[in-house]
RNA sequence: GCCCUGGUGGCGGAAUCGGUAGACGCGUCGGACUUAAAAUCCGGUUGGAGUUAAAUCCAGUGCCAGUUCAAGUCUGGCCCAGGGCACCA
């Protein structure tokens, strides 16, 4: 063995001989349990990025952990393919975005593998090849004949920067989530995914995710906002009209003083008095106007103009205006809003700026207020309410809302906040959507067995404000499945969101080529058991997964219910405290790492400084002592190398000193074992290999000469050292084993067990405390009994000195650890 | 405003059950080896008091209370930071 590390060498050797050897090759058929590890797919965007490096690093080790321990590990990568970066690259360089995607992907499958990464390639996924958009196109189409895809007139958000319109969640804060230009609302029929229908069982099934943070479960129940309330309707005064609202204050119904309906309310016009007709008007060219920014700020003063009808609240005969404004959203409950500015926030505001009248029906009995300078929205009672007064508000939803039932006026209803999946981008490089437009036969689904629908070559990457994908000549002109008659294809690609909510079931059975995935294999590996990937994702990708799964069940293709049982949101890697990004110029280029230190290192002190889900600071530092730790480590391995053997057998009864070094190394199976089944602390299992060869180098410095028994202890120390390290380095730990005389690969050899009885001290450290205080400690055999333990420290100079002229009110023992003596 | 997460040395972070606070590392200081440097090895490193040196003592896990023989850990009330949601009726 060479007294030097080498890691380039190594490192290349090694990774030459797994991939001849296929030794990451996972089997369908297997006695030994499942277990399937997952890292969220990367979109190919030209070179990994440290967070990348992160995130595969940890699945990769878990991956390995769960090998060794006896399971058949599904271990797979793929490419999230389709997106825009690949056609804006085309558009820049004139190139194909195919082109361009197929040049990431290589290289970043180089390197992958130059990371040293347990991938199954055999089942690789790639979104944008026809062998898996087909399926994709296949799945719409399901989903389209089950109703759960449809196509509607809507206001869109739309990102003019991408061209496109985007989806409700990739909106953050009013700007696209990809290039954050301002978004805006634009009217235009698209295609939708119902999700929608799912709201309830997506909230309740979160309750089964026990292995999911409680961060991301609020965030989506956040999302999915549910309420639940009255819809309650109120005849017009001048005329036939209805408008029903959705509120989740019934109990409040007798202050209501006016109505505010969305400027797009459907009934607006008819709503309207010829004599309010033009400020009306205004009003809403305005609002269509705005950006999503300008009309949710909430610091914007509210605004509105009367509509000049009225309506009759059903509970108290009076009648109150109706209102146009902007607070009031058109996509939420009914798009109408009862006013109550007297337990309203919004609406008191509303009502002061335009001198709307307040009538306070609620109140605090010990304290109560007449809302002349704030909304009351506590809890109370009810007052100036009828035959409710008195009653606790609470009480009075439900007693409010049946009157509404039973006088036919109203129902109890729950509201989501979620809304339908908008999946048509208007975008080339994505999964067309598989549907033709035929004069006489109206929206026809492509049949099945033409799927794919291939996306065109023959298409214009340089044109402004329109989709590339319509300059095809091939493309757009086909016939009707249904008459044959001359038909238009759909040009809208599918959001890149809908090929990845699928991807990792197709990893079940990559290759088939007569159904996205059989019944019974993705029944065999799903659900995913550990998923790894970033928190950005607790939203877009991680409901729209769970809808598929959800509709997919539904639909007899699957048996389960939640694609991913345990999930772990890595934090960001950071440098110098903020994250890497290209503009602010903190990068760190992986293959700079790779090439300067070797992958060992890198995946080593990825993994050392900080917990998974935390973030993490990249320090040169922190890699210099981790290159430095991996040489400690080689020089311990290859300076003893002549006194290691593989076959060695330990004697039953050792020495005090080799005794000691038994039971560390059985302390650290065991704390390294129990650090990664608990959450993947990976950076405590660092901190114990660390300990481990602290401790060997400690004991090796101690003796000159070593003797079998010496030998024996020093083989069993490095053997399960190099076990042990082997997920993390994993090249440095196969070279070692072989240099030792291993057989076979040390990836597959079982990780070690520990004994209980030697995976502690041979002896313990009795603390002493006087009043809670330690005061001294004492090495005591672990036999003792309490009573022992007790004299034992009574026996103490320093106690006896500390107790003197005191009395010893109690005394209270805590076995193998501990006494606590409570004087006065 | 609502929700989630977190707050421990100069820094990253340890600390199954309430039982030795600060593991391990980074940084730093000192020493060994060397003509010298690098590399490597050994030792110190929460703050304060104390001492030639030690022993030793006191304080200490965001703040204030509480429970307990014993609190970083449990309870109540706050403060701060990060993230998410937000005119959702």
């Amino acid at each position: 063995m060479k007294d030097a590390y080498f890691p380039q060498e190594i490192e290349k050797k090694w990774q030459k001989i797994w991939e001849e050897k296929d030794v990451f090759k996972t089997p369908d058929d297997s006695d030994k349990p499942k277990y399937y590890a997952l890292s969220m797919f990367p979109y190919p965007s030209g070179k990994l990025h440290m967070g990348h490096v992160r995130n595969y690093t940890i699945t990769d080790v878990i991956a390995r952990f769960k090998k060794m321990n006896g399971f058949n590990v599904l271990h797979p990568m793929g490419w999230d393919s389709f997106g825009l970066p690949a056609e804006n690259a085309a558009m820049k360089h004139g190139a194909n975005p195919e082109t361009w995607t197929d040049e990431n992907i290589a290289y970043m499958t180089k390197q992958l593998k130059m990371l040293g990464l347990s991938y199954d390639w055999d089942r690789e996924v790639t979104t944008c090849k026809p062998d898996y958009y087909k399926w994709t196109q296949w799945l719409f189409l399901q989903l389209y004949k089950k109703g759960l895809a449809y196509k509607k007139e809507a206001a869109v958000n739309w990102c003019e920067e991408c061209g496109t319109v985007l989806a409700n969640e990739q909106v953050i804060d009013g700007k696209c989530w990809r290039c954050d230009h301002v978004v805006e609302k634009k009217y235009l029929s698209q295609w939708f995914l119902k999700i929608t229908d799912y709201a309830e069982v997506l909230l309740e099934d979160l309750d089964k995710l026990t292995g999911w943070g409680e961060n991301v479960k609020t965030m989506q129940a956040n999302w999915i906002g549910k309420s639940q309330g009255a819809i309650l309707k109120f005849k017009v005064v001048e005329n036939e009209l209805e408008v029903p609202v959705y509120t989740t204050r019934p109990d409040t119904v007798h202050g209501i003083t006016y109505l505010v309906v969305a400027p797009e309310y459907k009934d607006i016009e008819e709503l309207t008095t010829p004599e309010n007709k033009e400020a009306v008007e205004t009003y809403r060219a305005n609002a269509r106007k705005m950006t999503e920014i300008e009309r949710l700020s909430t610091d914007r003063v509210k605004t509105g103009v009367p509509l000049g009808t009225h309506c009759i609240n059903p509970f108290t005969g009076e009648k109150f205006p109706l209102w146009t404004a902007d607070y009031a959203l058109v996509e939420y409950g009914t798009g109408a809003v009862m006013a109550v500015p007297a337990h309203d926030t919004r609406d008191f505001d509303f009502a002061k700026k335009y001198n709307l009248p307040l009538k306070v029906v609620i109140q605090n009995p010990e304290n109560p207020s007449d809302c002349k300078n704030e909304a009351y929205t506590e809890p109370g009672v009810l007052i100036n309410s009828n035959e409710f007064d008195g009653m606790g508000n609470e009480e009075a939803k439900k007693a409010i809302t049946q009157k509404a039932v039973d006088g036919g006026f109203g129902e109890f209803k729950t509201q989501y906040r979620l809304r339908d999946w908008l999946v048509s981008r208007q975008r080339y490089w994505g999964a067309p959507i598989p549907v033709v437009y035929c004069d006489k036969c109206g929206i026809q689904p492509v049949p099945e067995d033409q799927l794919p629908v291939l996306l065109p070559k023959d298409v214009d990457f340089s044109v402004v404000g329109k989709s590339p994908i319509t300059t095809s000549k091939t493309f757009v002109n086909t016939t009707c499945p249904c008459c044959g008659g001359p038909a238009k294809r759909e040009t809208d690609t599918m959001d890149t969101f809908v090929c990845s909510s699928w991807y990792y079931m197709r990893y079940s059975d990559a290759k088939n080529d007569k159904m996205p995935f059989a019944k019974d294999k993705v029944n065999k590996w799903l659900p995913v058991d550990q998923y790894v990937g970033g928190i950005e994702h607790a939203i877009l990708h991680l409901l729209y997964s769970r809808f598929f799964t959800k509709a997919l069940r539904d639909m007899g293709l699957l048996d389960f219910d939640e694609p991913f049982k345990n999930l772990l949101t890595q934090g960001m890697v950071l440098k110098d405290g903020s994250k890497m990004s290209k503009s602010k110029g903190n990068t760190v280029d992986p293959d700079e790492i790779f090439e300067n230190y070797g992958a060992d290192t890198a995946r080593l002190f990825i993994l050392s400084d900080s917990p998974p889900a935390r973030d993490f600071d990249w320090s040169d530092a922190g890699v210099e002592g981790c290159y430095k730790f991996l040489n400690r480590v080689w020089r311990l391995i290859s300076s003893n190398a002549g006194d290691i053997n593989l076959s060695y057998t330990l004697p039953s009864n050792l020495r005090k000193d080799n005794d000691d070094m038994l039971r560390l190394v059985h302390i650290a199976i065991k704390g390294i074992t129990n650090d990664i089944s608990n959450d993947f602390q990976f950076n405590t299992v660092i901190s114990k290999y660390r300990e481990l060869v602290n401790a060997i180098y400690d004991w090796r410095g101690k003796k000159s000469n070593l003797d079998d028994e010496d030998k024996a202890i020093l083989s069993f120390a490095i053997i399960t050292l190099i076990k042990l390290m082997s997920p993390v380095a994993v090249h440095l730990t196969e070279e070692a084993w072989h240099e030792l005389g291993g057989d076979g690969s040390i990836h597959d050899i079982k990780w070690p067990d520990w004994n209980e009885n030697l995976a502690k001290a041979s002896s313990i450290t009795l603390v002493v405390q006087i009043n809670g205080k330690v005061k001294d400690k004492i090495e005591a055999d672990e036999a003792l009994t309490e009573e022992e333990l007790k004299q034992l420290a009574l026996s103490s100079e320093k106690v006896k000195e500390l107790t003197e002229g005191k009395t010893i009110v109690k005394t209270i023992v805590v076995p193998k650890k501990l006494v606590n003596i409570v004087v006065k």
